[in-house]
Order: structure tokens, then sequence, then C-alpha cells
DNA sequence: AGCACGCCGACT
DNA sequence: GTCGGCGTGCTC
């Protein structure tokens, strides 16, 4: 049980602001529990933090302030606690920064708001009329129930006023009722769907452990159209009904209004939604009643990880293998694995589920860690489609064209027969640039080393780097040569263009990211063509996160060796389970679908473990190569990211890094650079970066942690360590 | 993170 | 002589 402090007592408060350990203060009058959210005094600011622990006394006692007041939350649980402590270790980040995570609540600090509603008053109105009435009824017709003044006008057909002359002769009642309200009851069986054998199986499985109230992790594997989620739903549904609560995060956000749809329809209402684009009265909504008990199941991205929940039993995380959930700027985490670590902490079962894992969660099943789930088919073979490789090498082709003549026969007998055909592209890694075609030169962004992107919709030029635009400038910077700048390379925009002169007949629909403002935009335009609104479609990633498009029976996959060059030892994996994602979208209702990749290297290992399906296969041929190199899973890396305005600084500080590594030596590892980084200049920073490299089962941390305090960082010079990091080349 | 204190260059 | 650059250190 948490202490309580009486008032004059000494306690130590970790606040958001960086200052490297808890500072005391005297507890308030009333005093205070462990956990609790505090104001306090910081020189001559009032700043958040929470009552960490008893006071360190090595501060004189007379100059000590006292908290200024206990917010109205409930304090912070031990569980909690202990949560950001253990994830500040492992990804050695401040506790302050890994407080601030758990406090994004939008007014935390002020008293819950509340909101001015109506009811049936006891006097009558002095003169009634028409509209007077109508309000009346409408507030007896609801019984008990009130409503907001604006709820009410419109419920009544009248106007505000209306209302505000009632109130005033005390014919209805204003009262200020607590805004953040309840979420609804979810049912656990409320409308539970008949499962498959092997589907039931698994669920069981995921039900036993649930109920087991100990931690352990699934991965549930199942290729897309198994029903992997219908399977975890039923985790979802025993936790519920234990009475503890669920998380499922998803790894976009474009995907959580079809999921709350899932959910509404397996459990009578929705969840609790939590990610960026929530509104923030929404957000603190759901942080306080995730507090309270109020909100039984949080959807949302990773960063809802970090929620204060009451008793949470169960995470879901959803495509477990995507790299949207490694966050890469201020605080470096893998939701995936933070989610592991919050469920052992908290006692509960996690769920990775993907239809391609990646390969540390497979490594982790392979070795018992994790226990696994393998889903089938639902539509027996017909599911995943047909694939076949394009060797490029014999296909003719103009420069500045990337449909192959194959390809592009294919993709016309579907359309003949009204299916539908996707062209996909994985830009990441090669984006389109703009070049002068008179003297070569290529548009650059001022602030960064990455090339311009060229919208053609927006008529400007775009960095996806630090989203720096300008206009499409006339003539070439360069040379002044006058309407010489083309695009060159497939960007998704270019290839739209081709798509449309070899098909002049087809209905093109473009889908990329940053075409839709709003993910309601974008979820819009995916259900007009999933009902078949098109007859191609292009696109980029996206389209490979799991929508529904069952007329489409072609996937043509333009870049297909894109992701397998360089020496990013990720790439193949990453390769492997976007190829089977894309083929995953082609023929899932009953029509059988074909997949085609177009590929200069078609004996290439990965390319040759994608068409042939042996999944296990490719990993152990993966796992094979990591463990021979010493990479992850099978051994440790860490990136060390400095950056600065001035390059040489960047460099020097590098360099002198990389020289006094005794802290690393000591324990094995060894540091490899510095080298630009990956992006070498981003919004006018020069990055350079350190890895190292240890085996599996080092401490990696603590030596960092003291090979890093050995240099000062002066000026502009930063530095951030990445556990873990995503890419390495 | 802010903000104050403090020690060296070009100014009314 | 002073105003102000931002390096260093403190905040209970």
């Amino acid at each position: 049980m948490d202490a309580f402090y009486d008032e004059g007592q000494l306690v130590a408060v970790l606040t958001t602001q960086p200052l490297g350990r808890p500072l005391d203060y005297k507890a308030p009058a009333g005093g205070c529990w462990e956990g609790a959210y505090v104001e306090v005094p910081l020189g001559p600011r009032k700043v958040l933090g929470v009552v960490w622990g008893p006071g360190q006394g090595d501060f004189d006692y007379n100059k000590v302030r006292p908290v200024i007041r206990v917010l109205d939350a409930a304090p912070m649980r031990e569980e909690l606690r202990e949560f950001l402590v253990r994830a500040a270790d492992y990804t050695l980040t401040p506790m302050p920064a890994m407080l601030r995570l758990a406090t994004r609540a939008p007014g935390l600090g002020e008293a819950p708001s509340t909101r001015r509603i109506y009811r049936i008053g006891d006097d009558e109105p002095e003169r009634m009329t028409d509209a007077r009435r109508r309000v009346l009824e409408v507030l007896r017709d609801l019984g008990g129930l009130s409503l907001t003044q604006k709820e009410l006008a419109e419920a009544a057909g009248v106007t505000p006023s209306v209302i505000k002359g009632l109130a005033k002769q005390g014919a209805v009642r204003e009262e200020d009722a607590p805004r953040d309200t309840a979420f609804p009851r979810l049912d656990p069986d409320y409308d539970g769907k008949a499962l498959a054998p092997d589907q039931q199986t698994a669920a069981d499985a995921l039900r036993a452990g649930v109920v087991s109230g100990r931690y352990g992790t699934t991965l549930l594997k199942g290729v897309t159209g198994s029903g992997k989620t219908e399977v975890y739903l039923e985790a979802v549904a025993e936790c519920l009904a234990q009475g503890r609560q669920g998380l499922v995060l998803l790894p976009e956000i474009a995907l959580t209004s079809e999921f709350l749809t899932r959910v509404e329809a397996r459990f009578g209402a929705k969840p609790a939604e939590w990610h960026s684009g929530v509104t923030s009265t929404e957000r603190r909504r759901v942080w306080r009643q995730i507090s309270e008990g109020g909100a039984q199941l949080v959807v949302g991205a990773r960063s809802a990880l970090f929620l204060p929940y009451r008793d949470l039993g169960l995470i879901v995380v959803d495509e477990e293998h995507d790299t949207s959930y490694k966050q890469e700027e201020g605080v470096f985490y893998n939701a995936r694995d933070m989610a592991v670590l919050r469920a052992s902490i908290t006692k509960a079962r996690v769920v990775l589920a993907s239809a391609t894992p990646s390969l540390e969660s497979w490594a982790n099943a392979d070795a018992g860690k994790y226990e696994r789930l393998d889903l089938v088919s639902r539509f027996g073979a017909s599911v995943m489609p047909e694939m076949r490789a394009i060797d490029m090498r014999g296909q003719e082709l103009p420069s500045n064209r990337w449909v192959s003549p194959a390809l592009a026969a294919h993709v016309r007998a579907r359309i003949e027969k009204g299916e539908q055909a996707m062209l996909f592209i994985n830009r990441r890694g090669y984006a389109p640039v703009t070049i002068c075609r008179a003297c070569g030169h290529q548009v650059a962004c001022p602030h960064c080393d990455a090339r311009m992107v060229e919208h053609r919709f927006l008529g400007r030029l775009v960095c996806h780097q630090c989203g720096e635009t300008q206009p499409k400038p006339e003539a070439c910077p360069e040379c002044h040569a006058e309407d010489k700048l083309a695009a060159v390379g497939p960007g998704v925009e270019r290839l739209a263009e081709e798509a449309a002169e070899l098909f002049p007949e087809a209905r093109l629909a473009v889908l990329s990211s940053d075409l839709f403002g709003s993910a309601r935009a974008l979820k819009d335009e995916i259900a007009k063509i999933a009902t078949g609104g098109a007859d191609i479609i292009i696109g980029t990633q996206l389209v490979a996160k799991g929508h529904n498009f069952p007329k489409l029976t072609l996937v043509g996959v333009i870049d297909s060796d894109l992701g397998l060059q360089g020496s990013d030892l990720r790439a193949a994996e990453r390769t492997f389970q976007l190829m089977r994602q894309v083929a995953g979208r082609a023929g899932r209702a009953e029509r059988p679908g074909v997949a085609l990749m177009q590929t200069y290297q078609p004996e290439h290992p990965v390319i040759r473990a994608i068409l042939s399906g042996d999944e296990e296969a490719f990993w152990k041929a993966e796992a094979d190569e990591r463990r021979v190199a010493g990479m992850p899973p099978y051994g440790r890396l860490a990136g060390i990211i400095l950056s600065s305005t001035e390059s040489q600084e960047v460099f020097d500080l590098g360099n002198a890094m990389a020289r006094q590594d005794g802290p690393l030596r000591r324990i094995g590892a060894q540091v490899y650079g510095p080298a630009p980084a990956p992006i070498a200049r981003v919004r006018g920073r020069h990055r350079v970066r350190l890895l190292v490299k240890a085996a599996k089962g080092t401490v990696l941390q603590p030596a960092l942690a003291e090979w890093a305090a050995q240099f000062r960082l002066k000026g502009e010079l930063r530095m951030a360590i990445d556990i873990d990091p995503q890419s390495f080349f």
C-alpha cells in the first residue's frame, strides 16, 4: 500500500522538468499520497510533478518549499511508476521525459471541467408560448435525463434564447455536471461470433492466459483473412469479463475508425480512443476514465501505453511487426517491447498479432519466451494469391517508365473482367527527385540533405524529411533553363500519370497518406474504392496495412528490389513482410488473386522465399545470417545520434567518443563510426551516428550511460541514444 | 526547461 | 566606463 504523508513531512517530487533527480517538498495541508499528482514551486514557476516517495532530507529544511496543491486526479499507481522507471532504465531516457509521456493529459492541472445541463424546473413559466411548450415537452419526455443548452435547443427546434428565458423564470433548472463522463459499458457476451475450429482453439488458449492472471506473451500469427482480429477480440472479451482493462494498439490512425466499428459490433459499444487525432477534451476524458475505471478498453497509438490504467489485464499489439511502433524522436522506444514490459509488471497478457511477425518475435517464440498460435486461412488456399516474378531484365522499358509490358497486359486483362488491380510502390528509401533535364541538377531541401519531391496536385515541391515546401520553380535554380524540371523516379503521382496513359479507359484512384488531410477523408476514399469506385488503385505503404478490397485480384509490385539493397540487415525482413502483406490484399474474397513482382533479382533468396511461400524457411535463413553476424535478435545494438548546427563539431565529438570507449570495451562491446546518420541533415542540423554492438545478454545500458557521461555537450551539440535501433546502415 | 549570475568585446 | 554576448549552474 502506498504511503501517506502528513502536512509538513518531506516528500520527493519528480517533476517534468529535466532536473536529474526528484526534489524535496513539504507535504501540503491535508497531506498527500505517494503517487499524487501535484503542483510544486520551482524557482519562479509552478510545475507539474508526482510524489515519488519520502524526501531525501539532505536539503536545509527551512528552505524546503511546500507543495502548492494536490491535483484532483487519482494518484499514479505503483505499477505505472515502476513501469516508467524500468522503461527509463532500458531506453536510457531521463525520468522527467518519461513522466512527460505519462502526463500528456490536457488540463491535468485544472479542476474537472463541467458542462451546464438543463432539467425540468419546478415552476411554470409566466407566459406560455409554442416554443416554450416544445422545450418543456422535450424535457418531460427525457425523464430524468438532461441535455446541454445546444442539444436541448436543437431537440425542441428553438433558439437558445428561449431556454435562457425559461431558466430565468425557474421553469428549467440549470446544473453543472461533470463533463468527463464514463464510457458506455462493453458487454463481453454482446455478439460473440461462431469461430472456426482453429480460431476457437486459439481463442481458448488466449482466454485461458487472461484467466490465469499471470504475465505472458503470445505471438498470434495468421495470414490476412484468417480471422486474427476475431480471435484476439475473444481475449479482450475474457479480459472485460474478468473486470480488467484492455488495450489494443494499432500502428496507423487510419485503421482505428474501422476497428472501432468492429469493437462496437462485438461488444455493443465503442471503446475509448487515444491517438494524436483525438480532441483534447476527449483525451482528457479518456485519461480520467482510464484512471477511474470508467473506460474498459482503449484503442490507440503507442502513447496509449503510458495511460494510468487502474487494472490493465491485456495488451494487444496488432501488426506487431510494423515499424511505426518504434518512436525515434524525443524518447526512443519500441511500443511492442514496452507493452511486454508493462504487462510483465502489471501481470497482464500480451498478444502480438501479425501475418508477418518481426524476426525478433519469431525468435522469441522459437526460443520459448513467447507462446505461439498459428491460424490457417479461412478460405482455404484461395486467399494467398499466386505470386510470380516478372524478370525486368527481359522487359523492354524506356527510362522513366516503370510498368513493364507484361504487367500492363495483366492489368488490362483484369480490368476487362470488371475486377480491380493495384499498382504498389514501396516508396520508402526511394523518394522521387526533381531533376533538371538540361543540367542534371537535383533540387534539394534548403535545410536537409533530402531531395525535394514534386507534388503535382499542389504545384509545389515538398521535403519529406522536414516538411519544407516551396512553389515549383519555373526555371532550374542551377542553369536557369526553363521548363526543364522533371520528376524522376517512381513516385506515386508519376506512376499515376503513366497508368493514365497506359490505361486511358480505366478509373484510377491514388492512395497516398499525404494526399488526404484527415484520417476521415482517407477512410472515406478507401471505402469508395473498396465498393468498386476505381479500376486501378495506385498506392504506397499505406495500402499494405489491413484494408479490405474485395474486388481486388491483381497486385503489381513496381519495385520489389528497392528494399533489398544496401547493408541494412533488416531490409530483407521488411521486404519480406511488405510483399506478403501486399500480396495478401489480393483475392481476399472468393476470387483468387495474383501478385506480380517486378524485380531485377529474381534469384535473390528473399524474392525466392516470398514466391515459394515457405515462410519458415525464410525466417530460418534470416535467423542464421543474423546469428552468424551477431546482429539482433542474436546480438545487441545501440545507436548514438549526435547533432549540431556545426558539422565539424559533431564529427569531432563523434571521433572523441569512438576513441574514449573504455566503458564499452570493458563489457566487450564495439563502437562503429562516426558516420553520417541515415539522414545526415535535418532542419538545418548535421547528424552523425555511432553504432555500439554487443553480444546478446550483455548489460549494455549502464556501460553506455557511463560512456556517454564522459562527454559534456556544449552549445548546440545534442546526443540521443537509441537502444535497439530500427535501421542500421 | 527557464532563469540568474558572471566574465569578456564594441558602444552611447 | 557600460550594454550585452551566451557559458555555467541552480531550481527543494
